[in-house]
DNA sequence: AAATTGTGCAACCGCACGGCG
DNA sequence: CCGCCGTGCGGTTGCACAATT
């Protein structure tokens, strides 16, 4: 209520960063580390707002970060920790080295939520859709799906399933935890009505101990990739930022 | 080839929380 | 105890690029 705005807005730029902003926020904390992010753009030399800059910093320019698409095991401690934690995803990103929660939240909201609705399950509860009753099923025939997914859906579905059979295979799959009978007698184009009728901690992601708490939650169960195809900075890769240094036009990219 | 539509991700916004005086 | 301040978090938006028509 009545509470100052975290910084004064007038005169700060908005907007995707550039690698001379990247370099001086670089250099910046590289030289001082990491303090009051209030005083970061002033003393950076940066027309920021702190909080811009801690953002960029943490899901972007930090050396620990690794980058790529969440391999098989990552989703698969993503969905479980959802099931545990919800959508606090820096509690899920704190599970999951290298990761950010902004990266969590939007490979979840763009990969992980579809395939979960794909296989019949609904990504904020993680149970079985319910079928609907005959007067829904009257109203909405066929079952609407929701409307951004609508056609790359119906486009999808018959690729999606072979690929989730296929994860299904490995071991190390995101979908270990869902049964298996369930997807086996779907068709291709399944909808989510044919899925057999099993109580969803059937199907569901183990839960741990329910006494346990995100911190303590384990995951000795996990298999942590070696070599995926994820690159992990290491401290030799902040020679990446000479990198930086020598090409001022081109926007910062790390990844391999 | 051009126009339209969809997707993925970086970044922003506003609120909540905790520390401190 | 209260209010201020800085920071963190989660939801949402905007835009570039890809896919489709």
């Amino acid at each position: 209520m009545g509470r100052k705005p975290c910084c004064e807005k007038v005169g700060l730029k908005k907007g995707p960063w550039t690698v001379e902003e990247d370099k001086k926020l670089i250099n910046f904390i590289l030289t001082n580390g990491q303090c009051c992010w209030r005083a970061v753009p002033k003393l950076a030399g940066l027309l920021r707002c702190g909080k811009s800059c801690r953002l960029r910093w943490t899901n972007y320019l930090r050396p620990d970060l690794k980058r790529g698409l969440l391999s098989a095991s990552e989703e698969k401690m993503v969905i479980d920790l959802h099931a545990h934690l919800g959508n606090r995803w820096s509690k899920i990103a704190a599970q999951l080295p290298g990761r950010t929660d902004n990266e969590i939240k939007n490979h979840w909201n763009t990969h992980i939520k579809k395939k979960l609705r794909n296989m019949g399950i609904d990504p904020l509860t993680h149970k079985l859709i319910s079928p609907p009753t005959e007067q829904q099923q009257q109203k909405h025939n066929p079952p609407p799906l929701e409307a951004k997914e609508n056609k790359r859906n119906a486009a999808s579905l018959e690729l999606t399933m072979p690929e989730i059979k296929e994860q299904e295979k490995s071991s190390s799959s995101a979908f270990n935890s869902i049964d298996t009978n369930a997807l086996q007698t779907k068709t291709p184009l399944f909808c989510t009505y044919e899925i057999p009728s099993i109580l969803p901690d059937e199907i569901l992601v183990p839960c741990a101990d329910s006494s346990s708490t995100s911190s303590s939650y384990n995951f000795s169960c996990m298999e942590w990739p070696e070599s995926s195809n994820l690159y992990l900075w290491e401290m030799d890769d902040f020679n990446c930022w000479d990198l930086i240094c020598d090409d001022g036009d081109k926007r910062l990219t790390v990844d391999g």
